[in-house]
RNA sequence: GGCGGGAUAGCUCAGCUGGUUAGAGCGCAUGAUUCAUAAUCAUGAGGUCGAGAGUUCAAGUCUCUCUCCCGCUACCA
C-alpha cells in the first residue's frame, strides 16, 4: 500500500475501567506509548487530538458497589478522579479525559444503537437467563454465587472461580444463589440484540488481512485467528440497571453491553472536546490510531470496526498497535491480589520522578512479548542511564558554560572536522527517531533520543575543553557552543518521552519551546544569550528507596498468603448419618494403565483393577501426574459413583485425591500393599 | 487438543523482503581521564541465534517435526 497522506490524527487510548486505579502495566502497555506518539505529532505541528476517559459501566462496578454498600456512581466517581488526577500528574497529555457516564456519551451511544436498530442491523434473540424473583432482576453470570465444583471455594462466581481460576458457567455451581438477594435463581426468558459479526467477515478479511499486513504480528495473528475461526453474532445488550438504557420500546431493565458502549466513548470524548469532532471521525484524511493492550485486540479490530461499518460514515483505525503484558518482579500483575505498582502511589513515593517512570516503562515496554518490571532494573536504568548519561551530559555542558563564561553562551568559531562530524551524527538521529516513532517502535526511539546525550558525552571527552582552556581559550568557545547546541537538541528529542525533563533543560537554557523540525540544527541557542541556573536533571536512587518498594511487595505477598490459608481450610461439611457414609463404596485398587485422552489437556484415561472388576476411569489430573508414575500405584477409588461419559468414554468411579491450598493434588492409597477390592471404611 | 505470540551474549532487547567475521544498551574486565551526581571515554571477554531435519551456492532469517514460556479457546471427578 502506498503510504497515505493524512491531514490530521486521532489518537485513542484504551479507556481505563473505573473499578480500580491505574498501574504500571496499563502505563507500559497503553498510555506511555500513546502519549509519546501524541506529543511527537504535536511537536511536529500536526493536527492531532488525543482522547481517553474512564469506562464506567459494566457488571464488576455494580458488584463492587454492592460489596461496599454504595451506589455505582460513587465507585466510578472515586476511581475516575484518582485515575484522572494521576494521569495529569504523570504528564499524560490527553486533549480530553472524559467518562462514559457523561451526558454526551449517553446521547451518542444511545443514538448509535438506535440508528443500527432502525436500519435493521441487529438481530433479536430470546434466551433463557437466570432471574432473581425476589430482587426482580436478571442475573449476569457474575451475580450468581455458589460453591466451585473444582476447588470447593464457596464464593465462586457464575463465570469464574477467583480462587482456583477455573472458568465456570452458572450451571456448574453447587448450591447457586443470587448475589443480590441470596435467593435461588430461576431461569426466565429474556430478549437481547445481537450484532451479526458473521455478516462482516468479508469486509474484515479484506480490510485487515489484505489491507493491513503491516500491523504488528501479535495483532494481525490474533485477528486472523478470529476470522479463520468464524465469527458469531455478539450480544450488545444486557439485563442490568447500570449503563446506557437500550433506547427501544419495551426494553426496560436492559442496558447497552459495556463493550458496545465503551468504544463509542472515544467518539463522545471527541465531541466533548471540539464541535469539529466530525472532521476527526468522518474524514478519510484523518488517521486514527488505537493504543490498547493485547486483551483488547478483538474488540478494537473486529467488534468496534464492525460497529462503525454497520453505522456507516465513520473512518476505521489505520493501526492498532497493541502491546503485550508487563509482569512485576516475575509475577503477573493482578488488581485483585494487589500485585501492582499503582501510579498514584508511585507519584507519592517518588515525587518529581515522573520522567523516571516514563523512561523505564518505555525502555522496557512489552512491545513484542511480555516483559518484567523489577525495581532493581528501575534503579539501574535511573542511575546508569538517566543520571550517568543524560543528566550528566547536560550538567557538564551547563556547568562549564557557567564556569568559563559566567552563563553567557560563547560564540561559535570555525568548526573543525570533528565538530562537523559530531553535529552531523546528531542530526542523523532525527530520521531514525522519526521512523521508529511512526512505526510504534518506542523502545528504539528512546534509544535514539538518548544517543544524542551519548554523542555529547563523547564529544566533551574527545575535545577536552577543561584542558584546552589553558592554552587555546578561543577554541573552547566553539566546543562549548557545540555542547550547548547538543543540549538544546536533547530538549527536543526527549520531549515526547520525558516532558518534565525537556522543560527543565529549556528552563536551564532559558530557552523557549523548540519545534521538532529544528531537531538537528546547530543554531538553537544564540551566542551572547544568558542561560539559567544549572541544576541536576536526575538524582540517584539509593538502595533504601528500592528496598522500601520491595518490602511493600513482600508485605502484599504475605498478606495474600495469609488470606489464602485462612480461607482455605474449609468449614466442616454438614453432618451425615452412618448409613449415608456406608452407602459410599470405596475400594483399594491398582492402576493398570494410564494414557492421555486425545484433544484434552487435563484428562487421563485410567484402567484400574478394583478387585471387583477392571474398569475405565477418566480423571482430570493430567497436569499433575504423568501416566508413567501412575501405573502400578495403589489408590482409593469410589466405585459406586454414578458413571458419567467424558470425551466418549464411560467413566465408572472416581480416584480419591487430597488437594492442598495451592491446588496441588496427592494420591491416596494404603501405606502397605493391600489386596485390590479391600473395603475402605 | 486447536489457534495466536514468543524463544538471539549474564540481563533487556535490535536484526526489513535469506548474502561478507550476528548487533545495541546495561552488567563485567582492563586502560585513559577528572569539566561533571566516583559520573565520562576507549578497548576487550561473552552467543553451535530453543532442539533436530530439510530447501539453497548461501538461513537467526524459508519449510517440516519437536521442546519450553505467555495469551485465547475446548475439555476438566
Amino acid at each position: 500500500m502506498a503510504s497515505k497522506q493524512f491531514k490530521r490524527y486521532l489518537v485513542t487510548s484504551a479507556l481505563p475501567y473505573a473499578n480500580g486505579p491505574v498501574h504500571i502495566g496499563h502505563l507500559a502497555g497503553v498510555y506511555i506509548p500513546s502519549d509519546i506518539y501524541t506529543r511527537y505529532l504535536r511537536l511536529k505541528g500536526c493536527d492531532v487530538i488525543s482522547v481517553c476517559g474512564s469506562d464506567e459501566h459494566g457488571v464488576p462496578i455494580t458488584i463492587k458497589a454492592r460489596k461496599e454498600g454504595v451506589a455505582p456512581q460513587e465507585i466510578v466517581d472515586r476511581y475516575h478522579n484518582i485515575i484522572k488526577d494521576s494521569f495529569e500528574r504523570l504528564g499524560m497529555s490527553f486533549d480530553i479525559y472524559s467518562r462514559t457516564s457523561s451526558p454526551t456519551h449517553a446521547v451518542t451511544a444511545s443514538d448509535f444503537f438506535r440508528k443500527l436498530y432502525d436500519e435493521g442491523k441487529f438481530i433479536e434473540k430470546t434466551s433463557m437467563q437466570y432471574y432473581d424473583e425476589e430482587a426482580k432482576t436478571f442475573l449476569a453470570d457474575r451475580y450468581i454465587v455458589g460453591t466451585c465444583p473444582k476447588c470447593g471455594n464457596d464464593r465462586a462466581y457464575g463465570d469464574q472461580c477467583e480462587k482456583c481460576g477455573s472458568t465456570l458457567s452458572p450451571e456448574e455451581l453447587i448450591d447457586p444463589h443470587s448475589a443480590v438477594s441470596g435467593s435461588v435463581p430461576v431461569k426466565r426468558e429474556t430478549k437481547h440484540w445481537y450484532l451479526p459479526l458473521d455478516q462482516y467477515e468479508t469486509f474484515l478479511r479484506e480490510w485487515i488481512l489484505d489491507g493491513h499486513k503491516e500491523w504488528k504480528s501479535n495483532v494481525y495473528g490474533q485477528c486472523k485467528s478470529w476470522l479463520d475461526g468464524g465469527l458469531q453474532p455478539r450480544a450488545v445488550s444486557r439485563d442490568l440497571d447500570w449503563g446506557i438504557p437500550v433506547p427501544v420500546e419495551g426494553a426496560e431493565g436492559k442496558v447497552l453491553y459495556v463493550w458496545f458502549d465503551a468504544p463509542i466513548g472515544y467518539i463522545s470524548a471527541t465531541k466533548d472536546f471540539t464541535p469539529d469532532w466530525e472532521q476527526y471521525w468522518k474524514s478519510d484524511d484523518t488517521k486514527m490510531v488505537h493504543f490498547i493492550g493485547k486483551d483488547n485486540i478483538v474488540f478494537h479490530c473486529i467488534v468496534f470496526p464492525s460497529m462503525l461499518k454497520a453505522h456507516g460514515g465513520y473512518i476505521l483505525p489505520e493501526n492498532v498497535p497493541a502491546n503485550e503484558f508487563l509482569n512485576l518482579e516475575g509475577d503477573k500483575i493482578s488488581t485483585s491480589r494487589n500485585w501492582a505498582v499503582w501510579l498514584h502511589e508511585y507519584l507519592d513515593d517518588f515525587p518529581g520522578k515522573e520522567d523516571v517512570l516514563r523512561y523505564v516503562l518505555c525502555a522496557n515496554a512489552p512491545e513484542t512479548k511480555d516483559n518484567d518490571f523489577t525495581w532493581k532494573d528501575f534503579q539501574a536504568r535511573n542511575n546508569n542511564e538517566l543520571v550517568a548519561v543524560l543528566g550528566n551530559f547536560v550538567n557538564r555542558a551547563l556547568v562549564l558554560t557557567k564556569k568559563y563564561y559566567d552563563g553567557l553562551v560563547p560564540a561559535c568559531g570555525e568548526l573543525n572536522d570533528y565538530d562537523r562530524e559530531t553535529l552531523a551524527e546528531m542530526a542523523a538521529v532525527k530520521s531514525s527517531l522519526e521512523s521508529n516513532i511512526e512505526h510504534y517502535h518506542f523502545r528504539e526511539a528512546l534509544k535514539d533520543a538518548m544517543n544524542i546525550a551519548r554523542i555529547g558525552n563523547k564529544y566533551l571527552a574527545d575535545t577536552e575543553p577543561w584542558k584546552v582552556v589553558k592554552n587555546d581559550p578561543e577554541r573552547v568557545k566553539t566546543i562549548l557552543n557545540v555542547a550547548l547546541q547538543i543540549t538544546a537538541n536533547l530538549a527536543i528529542a526527549i520531549e515526547p518521552f520525558m516532558p518534565f525533563s525537556a522543560a527543565k533543560i529549556l528552563k536551564m537554557l532559558a530557552a523557549d519551546r523548540l519545534a521538532w523540525d529544528s531537531l538537528g540544527a546547530a543554531d538553537l541557542v544564540a551566542a551572547g544569550h544568558r542561560i539559567g541556573e544549572p541544576e541536576l536533571l536526575f538524582e540517584k536512587i539509593e538502595d533504601d528507596a528500592i528496598q522500601r518498594q520491595l518490602d511493600k511487595l513482600e508485605a502484599t505477598k504475605a498478606a495474600n498468603q495469609a488470606a489464602e490459608t485462612s480461607q482455605n481450610v474449609e468449614a466442616q461439611k454438614e453432618e451425615v448419618s452412618f448409613d449415608d457414609f456406608q452407602k459410599m463404596d470405596i475400594r483399594v485398587s491398582t492402576i493398570l494403565t494410564a494414557e492421555k485422552v486425545a484433544k484434552t489437556k487435563k484428562l487421563l484415561k485410567l484402567t484400574v483393577d478394583t478387585g471387583i472388576d477392571q474398569r475405565e476411569i477418566i480423571s482430570g489430573i493430567a497436569e499433575h501426574f504423568t501416566p508413567e508414575e501412575l501405573i502400578g500405584r495403589q489408590v482409593l477409588v469410589l466405585v459406586n459413583l454414578e458413571p458419567r461419559e467424558l470425551k466418549g468414554t464411560l467413566s465408572r468411579g472416581m480416584i480419591l485425591m487430597a488437594e492442598d491450598a495451592c491446588g496441588k493434588l496427592r494420591l491416596l492409597g494404603p501405606t502397605e500393599k493391600t489386596a485390590n477390592g479391600a473395603i475402605v471404611g
